[in-house]
DNA sequence: TCTCAAATATACCATTTGGTATTTTGTTTC
DNA sequence: GAAACAAAATACCAAATGGTATATTTGAGA
């Protein structure tokens, strides 16, 4: 067979596929191999063939679900014209994403980050860099929002990013915990109001 | 002897101040019975013999790390003058929480409700009605402020409240999964900014 | 179609897990 | 000081844990 991918890159997505969610939901201490085994069909020895061990699973997770997430909010900020516009899709998107249980378990980096932050470094790692790289994201379009006339030059890109990060990841939190999803809601109008503040 | 406290809730206290920064630190999935009698230097028949089992120290452990966390804040805001001023204790005690690492493994609402959301309902529930109560105190403080001219008419006090909350908690774990205190500095600054915008 | 490597399954391992029944120790009370 | 009770330690358990060496199967290329 000339495929596109080989067998074991294959079975390797397979594994991600099917593990992903549970590692999203139960965590990496609380997620076991016998999970991973009963959510594939496949053998430790299978598993363990394609994988170097367990954390190398959790780590291929988390990198899978961090992929899905951004593919669906790149796709729609593509379509967004404006600056404004492009920021607004991160309200947008957690309103739905709260509503649609996308992606199961939560936002994977807020997950990861607070079961990691103090029990496993290279978990951590990625946590943070997706943090970073987001952040990064969010004040360059800000910045470009200043340079193009569309935003205010007295802007603080960095205290807005991060305080929409902050406000984002809260507010799936406190929804998640008490079963509301009307509190991201409120959360997210907060939002919506620092982006209205960027505009001139 | 004829103390304040019987033995058994002397223990009860003492397994509880022991264990609790490590259930914070590794959370529930994570931290094993070995941990318990290692922190202690207990045996598992003694931990056994005041608490029923695991998830029953870890739910005695959250309401202990979170009473001591209450038990902070209160005092400072006792001595605020201000609804404004009592309000701002917040942005304050978290800005030195974050540099004094206290409690250790950062805030326990946080890491109860995002291990748990999906995993162990009676620890969800803690969580969840430590936000709840913790949101309550805010709209209490925001409403009083209304009542006494110090804040606006047409504020929305659900809004304001579960957005501080949010910022904070969205803002701790940005810092300590970025090792970056200036980072819920930032977010802290809007908090403050949600509070200048309460006022008449 | 045969071969051979790659992929998967089997069978096993030591250790750790949460939990308990029983014994020992410590503390009151009479 | 002995009896009665509470608290803690000991010794044990079955099951689950992450992981591995080896056997078997599979499938792709010559």
């Amino acid at each position: 067979m000339n495929n596109e991918l080989s067998k074991s890159e294959r079975t390797r997505r397979f594994i991600l596929e099917k593990t992903a969610d549970i590692f999203n939901t139960k965590g990496y201490a609380g997620t076991s191999l016998a999970d991973l085994t009963e959510a594939t069909g496949l053998t430790k020895g299978s598993i363990y063939g394609n994988f170097a061990n367990k954390e190398d699973v959790a780590l291929a997770a988390f990198d899978h679900n961090l992929s899905v997430v951004i593919q669906a909010v790149q796709e729609r900020m593509q379509q967004a014209p404006t600056y404004y516009q492009k920021l607004f899709v991160y309200s947008q998107f957690y309103y739905d994403s709260i509503r649609t249980s996308f992606p199961v378990g939560g936002c994977p980096i807020l997950n990861t980050a607070i079961e990691a932050d103090d029990t496993n470094s290279l978990l951590k790692n990625r946590a943070a860099k997706a943090i970073l790289s987001w952040k990064k994201n969010i004040v360059d379009l800000i910045k470009a929002g200043v340079a193009s006339g569309e935003f205010r030059t007295d802007v603080d890109p960095d205290q807005t990013a991060l305080s929409i990060i902050a406000l984002i990841e809260g507010g799936i939190m406190i929804a998640r915990v008490t079963n509301s999803l009307t509190s991201l809601d409120k959360v997210l109008k907060t939002v919506e109001m620092l982006l209205v503040q960027l505009k001139v």
